[in-house]
DNA sequence: CTCCATAACCTAACGGTGTTCGGTTATTCG
DNA sequence: CGAATAACCGAACACCGTTAGGTTATGGAG
């Protein structure tokens, strides 16, 4: 009882065991002790691997948030890339929705090394885009996404199934309900990212930065 | 040491200083034993004004989000009425920055009692937006005043310091930096408000409900 | 007026939490 | 071979939200 022939723990399987904890019983069902239970180990051990618990849960949520799509802005179309990342990011949050307020509740450093690693400003500014306004609309995206998630999956259907209900009073199978709400929500979601996109070209052709431009407007984060 | 001569604590007073402490020490810093001691009480009293700290919390949050402008609506313009709100709404959460996560991870039924006194979905109505994108719209706004709120005076301005000094690099007095990174705040939120409603204002034209018509606005247009 | 139900506080405790300390043992490296 | 270190354990600390049961003042009924 005490170091084992092979180790039994490991940073990414206690990640993985906890992601896997948060999906089946959610985040607030996520405790040390209940995690260690489920890796066959003591929560103290837990220590040797995370610092904190803040820390694994901001791993946790780096990992599910890394692999979002963001290769759509290297044809220089900001649009594009901004609509598939935002629908990238989206899906990610919907395989984890018990996730969400970790990753909604901007976690300081994680929220760095996100920046950092993000393709998303850099496609901004290559597609013209000044790099002040590359931070707000990658920010507001971002909101529009994660605002939206937390409305349709996170807290289940049941308050706006009544909503629903009222909009199709005809609709009688509540089997059916849950597929409707769910299209539902993704129109909703679709409705607010064209709307906002649309509204941000005039002012792309307002500020746009000519592709000549010598001096790059700044590293703006580096 | 029983009952006193005169009640010591009442939901206002207990809500009044539990948004003291949370202005004061921050959301994670409240605890029903702390509050307790703040109102020179036990905490175990707090349990006969308010069945847990949950239902606190959300009164505390339903008194702060309370007295948002909704008036705006009025008049018919939808756009009017929708800056007025988010604007208003911005600014609740400005006062109390730390109790935005509370406001943020949509409550259950708060939410749903904040919906049903809400003119905001009965003002998108009467404007003529079908009742569907009334929905849509009304959350979109929230998340974006929400999301903008977080990134902005919730987490303090550290992170986003370092980006403004890159835009601004001969702006040396720290002590300005800061009213600088409110401003740019500020503009981003109405960058991404404005784009937002701009982009709405076509879609507006074409799901718009003719003002004499009590029907409804026809299922599913995608 | 008395009597008593109830309201408003108390003390004490329960079961939980994140985290730390000080072990013990297996591996690894000089 | 010996020492350092890595990986686990058991026990504990200081909290947490909440409940049970006690005590006393108030307010209404008879």
């Amino acid at each position: 009882m005490a170091r084992p022939k092979t180790p039994i723990l490991s940073k990414p399987a206690i990640r993985g065991a906890a992601l896997a904890l948060i999906d089946r019983d959610g985040l607030e069902r996520l405790s040390m002790r209940r995690l260690a239970q489920e890796l066959d180990v003591q929560a103290a051990s837990l220590y040797s691997h995370y610092r904190t618990k803040e820390e694994l849960l901001s791993d946790v949520a780096n990992e599910v948030t890394a692999h979002i799509d963001v290769t759509e802005f290297r044809g220089g179309d900001w649009r594009a890339g901004l609509l598939a990342w935002a629908r990238s990011y989206r899906s990610a949050l919907a395989e984890h929705p018990n996730l969400l307020p970790v990753i909604a509740s901007g976690p300081g450093r994680r929220e760095e090394a996100l920046r950092r690693a993000d393709a998303v400003h850099g496609g901004l500014v290559g597609a013209g885009w000044p790099p002040r306004y590359a931070t707000m609309i990658g920010a507001s995206t971002k909101y529009l996404v994660v605002g939206a998630a937390t409305n349709s999956f996170a807290r289940g259907f049941d308050d706006d199934v009544r909503v629903y209900q009222d909009r199709y009073p005809n609709l009688s199978q509540a089997h059916r309900l849950a597929e409707v709400a769910a299209e539902i929500d993704e129109d909703s979601f679709e409705l607010a990212l064209n709307a906002f996109l649309d509204g941000l070209a005039p002012v792309f052709a307002r500020v746009r930065v000519p592709e000549s431009g010598p001096e790059d407007e700044g590293p703006a984060e580096g």
